[in-house]
DNA sequence: GGGTAGACTTACCGATCGGTAAGCGTCAAG
DNA sequence: CTTGACGCTTACCGATCGGTAAGTCTACCC
């Protein structure tokens, strides 16, 4: 199982630039990390932008291949969309790397300056919004209010897993293993309501205007 | 209105560390960006760690005193998260740089190893926490348990805004608009749905175990 | 007028950054 | 036996990093 020397540093470069950023990671960093000279890694990927590009397009694949394994459970679209970010959370979970590193590229893509338009993980934001059209009353929004459905909750589902590390050095080991393991249900009973179709057949009419005040007495016993 | 230097550089420090990171930024950046050297950046704050920890700090009471605000005008224990929920949300619209700078320290936090325990914005953390156990039937959730509640919905505020500079960089100007207009809205139901008394009376409950499942076909008659 | 404290400046430092150049060893093809 | 590609090394580069030292200028206090 002669694992090569590139995936190895391509692995260790996702996980570092993960957890400390692009510029808060070395390329020392990465090679000492891999017990090779910083010239071995320049001599696999000619430079950190491009190091830190192809950890990008792994990702994207990574989420590609995920996507395409949840059509092939999920026939009816209208049901993709939920099963898609069940598998995303369940991903993150298991290893929240990509998450964070996801976050971290929304948070500064454009500080890069690459060329947006072709920028990896675009697919990914443009499969969500398309997978939302399909929801039952959906169909006539267009790709920015798509977006602006799914995007509380991929929040929703990214945001505590990112903040793992964070957290766990905050709390106490008790409190932090209860956080985990409440999250899970917490995030099912938010995604259950918040997929109920009125969300999505109803996006621009009136409604009481005051969502926000529902819970201000003991109703609803 | 002479406003000071040192006012000057801590809120462009700010703008800077949260549109590129403590390590994406230099003192120089800083500095020259409000046309001083970068030794008078280093007259007023020391180190570039307490500049951030100034930073920091700043932001932690910008917090504070919205939710001294709210608890103002919202008596009721069980109304004031939302009230704060829907206060950050307009915040960090108005202004996203703390929500991104917030989401960045969640990220990151534990690799600059500052000591955890002193966390200038843990207390944002507990007052959120706190605020969970107040809402009926969650009075005796733990502490990790009461984040795990509110942590989907804090990255389901936090996440577009967050998003803003990206999304702007990727979508055409129309569906970014589009996207800007309906966010709000959407999240407001999104809130709204999250935090019905089901929610947290029963965090622990049984419950069908597959809400995800619940739009696969038409039931719930 | 002398002293002093704060707000800066220029000059400089060693360490580390990303990246180049050149060479070494291995191995397969000719 | 030679050649050349590949995987990797040591040696080195200029630029930039965060930070120090030592003034300079101004304004207020005695």
């Amino acid at each position: 199982m002669a694992r090569s020397t590139r995936e190895d540093l391509l692995r260790r470069a996702q996980t570092l630039f993960a957890s400390r950023g692009f510029y808060g990671t070395s390329l020392a960093n990465i090679a000492d990390a891999e017990g090779v000279s910083k010239q071995a890694l320049l001599h696999h990927f000619q430079s950190k932008e491009r190091l830190y590009g192809e950890v990008l397009i792994a990702i994207a694949q990574h989420y590609e291949v995920l996507a395409e394994d949840v059509s092939r459970s999920h026939g009816e679209p209208g049901s993709w969309l939920v099963a898609f970010l069940h598998r995303l959370y369940e991903d993150a979970r298991r290893d929240p790397e990509r998450a964070q590193l996801l976050t971290r590229e929304l948070l500064d893509n454009p500080s890069r300056a690459e060329n947006a338009q072709s920028w990896a993980l675009k697919p990914f934001l443009e499969r969500l919004a398309h997978a939302v059209r399909q929801l039952p009353g959906a169909a006539s929004l267009s790709q920015g209010e798509a977006l602006a459905q799914v995007y509380p909750l991929l929040g929703a589902l990214q945001y505590g897993l990112l903040s793992q590390p964070t957290l766990k050095a905050i709390l106490p080991s008790r409190e932090f293993k209860a956080f985990n393991q409440i999250q899970e249900r917490a995030l099912d009973a938010l995604l259950g309501r918040a997929l109920e179709p009125l969300t999505f057949s109803v996006p621009k009419a009136a409604q009481p205007s005051n969502p926000f005040a529902m819970r201000t007495s003991p109703d609803k016993p």
